[in-house]
DNA sequence: TTAAAATACCCCCAATTGCGGTATAGTTTA
DNA sequence: TAAACTATACCGCAATTGGGGGTATTTTAA
């Protein structure tokens, strides 16, 4: 028999964490190893229960989930994170992916959908309920579009490595040093990117190449 | 009794084409309106069966499912897509969605599976399996900005307006031409903008404008 | 195999930029 | 009301950049 999938669970409402907790106790192959209604001592708590789920409330008191996430997530970044959550709103989501959650669900998500979130997020997977999945897809289309032909503007790479170089904003003496090339060579090869890329300066190169995702 | 789903598939092989049509039919609440192995004459083809759902599989010969997608899209942008595929590389992904894709999942997804996702999908929602999704949260994360909590650089409407310029690769003579100001005072501006922002040249403050969304 | 890229290097010169200042008038706000 | 901030403008100097011209190998492709 495999071993269970411990869940620790931070979830504001008193009520819905007994839930959850009873829910996860009740089935076989899951096992409650944690369960708080705020995120004080949230290193503790995860050293203590050391979980292979995380089940989040995104609104919460003091710390909020997302914080909590960013928290748990660099100090163990093997353990999933699946976020609950009442609302939908667009920021929200945006801000737990990039803290690093695993997995958005609604409150409204049936028990068997969340323990079947539970193993998709153990498993390595991601999981979603569809309205969140469905923002997500717009929220992706919106900050994508740049790259819907993506131009190939055929630059070498030379030209790619200095290019990305410029786009962090190095001057062209430190390129030069960095790559031990000269000095005057560095400069041949950003005159070539600029002619590629019909531009005529740095920040005109710079711009397109990430508005383009050129590097 | 609530009108049936009504389905249309694309699929290459002629075998699965013929199982998710018997699938379909086969249960309650679907209805394949139409079963096509490849995209020729798909203005055509949709046209006749008008469907709520479209199951596209994405490697076809000829037009593929992408190009496919973006055209019926093109033409209903009511009609949800739903893209099948064995594989799941990263950019296919990406171009589905860009395409328009309501959905995403694997060509091993269970028949409860692939009917709950055709729900999913003719409900507004979004539906993928979760390997797709971790892939996509990862994408995501790869092309969302890295500010977690975006920084205010209480930059002053001037400086935003002069910063929005710079972005656009606009040399500072242009500039202070373009808004009726000194070049000296634009100079000056500009030096104001680099301090607020921690960096020391233009390319700098441009990467740092695009990557953080500042402008 | 021959032409075209790609790689690497150099010089000059004018324009632009970065950095250090200073200065004044007006507006906010503590 | 004084201090702080904002918007505007200028100067000098050194460094960096942009644009133009070169030259020479090596690799790639037609």
């Amino acid at each position: 028999m495999p071993t269970d999938v411990k869940v620790t669970i931070f979830e504001d409402n008193p009520i819905m964490l007994d839930a959850y907790k009873a829910t996860l106790n009740g089935i076989d192959g899951y096992t409650c190893v944690g369960s708080y209604s705020n995120c004080d001592n949230l290193q503790h708590n995860i050293e203590r229960s050391m979980p292979d789920v995380v089940l989040m409330d995104i609104e919460m008191y003091g710390i909020n989930g997302i914080q909590a996430t960013q928290t748990i997530k660099q100090l163990y970044p093997q353990i999933k994170i699946l976020i609950q959550t009442v609302f939908e709103e667009d920021d929200k989501i945006f801000d737990a992916l990039c803290a690093g959650a695993n997995g958005y669900i609604t409150k409204n998500t049936s028990p068997v959908k969340m323990l079947e979130a539970i193993n998709d997020v153990n498993n390595g997977g991601s999981a979603m309920s569809p309205t969140i999945a469905a923002k997500m897809f717009t929220l992706f289309k919106k900050i994508a579009p740049p790259t819907i032909t993506p131009t190939n503007y055929h630059l070498t790479d030379r030209e790619k490595e200095i290019l990305t170089l410029m786009v962090d904003g190095m001057p062209m003496p430190k390129v030069a040093e960095k790559i031990f090339l000269s000095y005057e060579t560095v400069r041949t090869y950003v005159k070539s990117i600029y002619n590629k890329l019909h531009v005529a300066s740095a920040t005109e190169a710079v711009a397109k190449s990430i508005k383009e995702r050129i590097v």
